[in-house]
DNA sequence: CTGAAAGCGCTTACAG
DNA sequence: CTGAAAGCGCTTACAG
């Protein structure tokens, strides 16, 4: 177990190499990276007395300064560090990423982003990295704002397009949009909406919209609109139809507790619009155990389509966005910009409504309708 | 999406701030990191300056060549990148180092060891960090010798004792031992063993023990001598009571196949001891479809207690090892090693068996046993 | 509380 | 094919 590789004392430095093989220390830095600039003599005389000598090879960190690059792309997480591996939007999100990462041979730095609640800013200016992924954080997020003074190539994703910053992500409206309207076209007049908080004001408990729009993050308030606009276009009014629960930060969201309260209001809504399958699966568990059937009594719509959707009974209706493609474009477009080339531009990526079990017309459509926010 | 961060050209230095702020460039630097050595006055004209000229902060590449550190873990997998986010046993063991990284604010930099099955030195060479931990590779493998060849601080995982590397481990002759006595007590006498090929030569087949105990990794080798010491404590010799199947490597194991040519062998094997749960939970599908049944006609027990393990139907008897723990105390050791304070020293960390419902006395116990390998 | 200066260990034009 | 030398951008004892 005795380890003494600290750095200080007496290391063993290309330039010791060069003097007790007699040659140039750039002889022997060519030695490690352009054998064919060497004579094979002097290259074998060099890696022997290296090898003599206990040389680990060249010291990565005097080679990034001096070449200015680190071989590494950075990824900025904001939940706390073991999520990533089990969060099951942020897996394959890092999954596809990664799969670029790899065949460009570089690594994968996981910056955490935050430390027990507060932002490790820390982290993300010390970073040794050619280039920054950001999954998925408010834009307000102060470490959008660290990260983006860095300077250093930057991709954002799901994040509100930003000047001279290169962003990818879906059009959340549309998506959302196209859940409300399946439910309209059911029949559902009255929806409750399960909302993630917002990192930056864990706001809990039903809100206004109004008060919503100002808390969340921008990809959040794109799918509010898109609510709304469906049901402006089917003639109800959002205020009356809607009612809203936000659950904590997205690590302590209760999905369960917002659909048990949601359904205890009167007009019971006759569907849930979750901002999350998480959040939505929480729902139906939820729903369930206050002895509600679902889509009987209760329909409900999830959003990402990670695979527990397709498994869960009722099998979840969702909205599928491609969670590794996205992975994949933020990490293609941020290789070409920190190789200056010209990055390419996916657009919005596509994205669709999965109609599965969890969504059916509501009961009684008419006396709820009666009941509710009937407004022609 | 315009980006031009390129590291040359009009480059803002911490020198540049100095001169504009008429400073020196210790001031500037102080200014970031040792604030109360300096005057509030003098510190905030710095940052002003900064700011006004646009510098994005100390470059971390050069404080870390100065410092001689990196803030960063290295973690060398053998499997490709993406893996690391799904396999099964990988994932927790990340989890639980990265618990323990994020607590010492630092980043976790994931290295691939491998490019398309070749192996690949650069990135292990070149990654800039404070240490590394090698996750779960063969000895023998080259990579492990170009990590230890960076003499830097290192744990390796699942690996045989090499002198002077911390290791963390379970003791897998004892655990394996533990798997096949339950078998024996249950009355058992013929098994099949159902392994990982190894990531340097991927043989593929029936093989014999000897073959295999040459090209199989050090922790796969102590299971075989567990199951053979438990044979031998039951008076039974390993070369007659037992048949192996070798998948190929670990991403392309084949558990279904293996189960179904060692139950088409004569006499047939009337329990499956499988190297891990995901080879178990292949083999299991493998039996099903062939028409037969866990554990009437077969039992079958894995290795690893990963979640799948429980909720397989029949539920999976297997050898539990703490996964999460593992990476617990390889990342609390290598940050002991790091700072130069003496590392804990785990000891061998714990497995027990889980006994579940793919495991049952034999169906005709006597006459596999007639028919078999009876030895006394 | 502040400044001048050495040096971390390499790579890479450049000249020969 | 080989060598001498500049310099990547910082941090940190050290002296004042």
């Amino acid at each position: 177990m005795a380890t003494r590789q600290s750095r200080s004392a007496g290391r063993i430095t290309l330039k010791d190499v060069a003097e007790a093989a007699g040659a140039s220390t750039a002889a022997v830095s060519y030695a490690y990276t352009r054998p064919d600039r060497l004579s094979k003599e002097l290259r074998s005389r060099i890696l022997e007395t290296a090898q003599k000598l206990g040389y680990p090879g060249p010291d990565p960190l005097a080679r990034n300064l001096r070449r200015g690059e680190t071989g590494a792309i950075g990824v900025v997480v904001a939940d706390p560090l073991p999520d990533t591996f089990s969060n099951p939007t942020t897996v394959p999100f890092v999954q596809g990423a990664a799969r670029v990462i790899e065949a460009a041979s570089l690594c994968l730095l996981l910056i955490p982003g935050t430390l027990r609640r507060v932002s490790n800013l820390k982290s993300v200016n010390g970073a040794a990295v050619d280039g920054m992924i950001v999954y998925s954080i408010d834009d307000r997020h102060p470490l959008v704002e660290a990260v983006l003074a860095r300077r250093v190539p930057t991709v954002l994703v799901d994040s509100e397009a930003i000047e001279n910053v290169a962003t990818v992500g879906i059009d959340n409206e549309k998506a959302a949009q196209t859940a409300a309207e399946h439910l309209l076209a059911l029949g559902h007049r009255r929806f409750g909406i399960i909302t993630i908080g917002s990192a930056l004001e864990s706001t809990r408990g039903l809100v206004h919209v109004r008060t919503l729009r100002s808390t969340v993050s921008a990809d959040l308030r794109g799918r509010l609109r898109g609510y709304a606009k469906a049901l402006r276009g089917a003639g109800l009014s959002f205020e009356d139809s809607v009612s809203i629960y936000s659950c904590g930060d997205s690590v302590e969201n209760d999905g369960a507790r917002a659909a048990q309260i949601l359904m205890s209001l009167r007009p019971r809504p006759t569907a849930l619009l979750a901002m999350s399958d998480q959040l939505a699966l929480q729902a139906l568990a939820g729903v369930v155990e206050s002895g509600l059937h679902v889509p009987t009594d209760v329909s409900i719509v999830g959003f990402d389509d990670i695979p527990a959707a397709a498994s869960a009974k009722p099998a979840l209706t969702t909205v599928h966005q491609p969670l590794a493609d996205k992975g994949f474009w933020a990490a293609t477009i941020l290789l070409a910009l920190i190789r200056g080339e010209q990055p390419p531009t996916p657009g919005t990526l596509p994205t669709h409504l999965v109609v599965r079990d969890s969504t059916a017309a509501p009961a009684r459509a008419k006396s709820e309708a009666g009941a509710g926010g009937r407004r022609e």
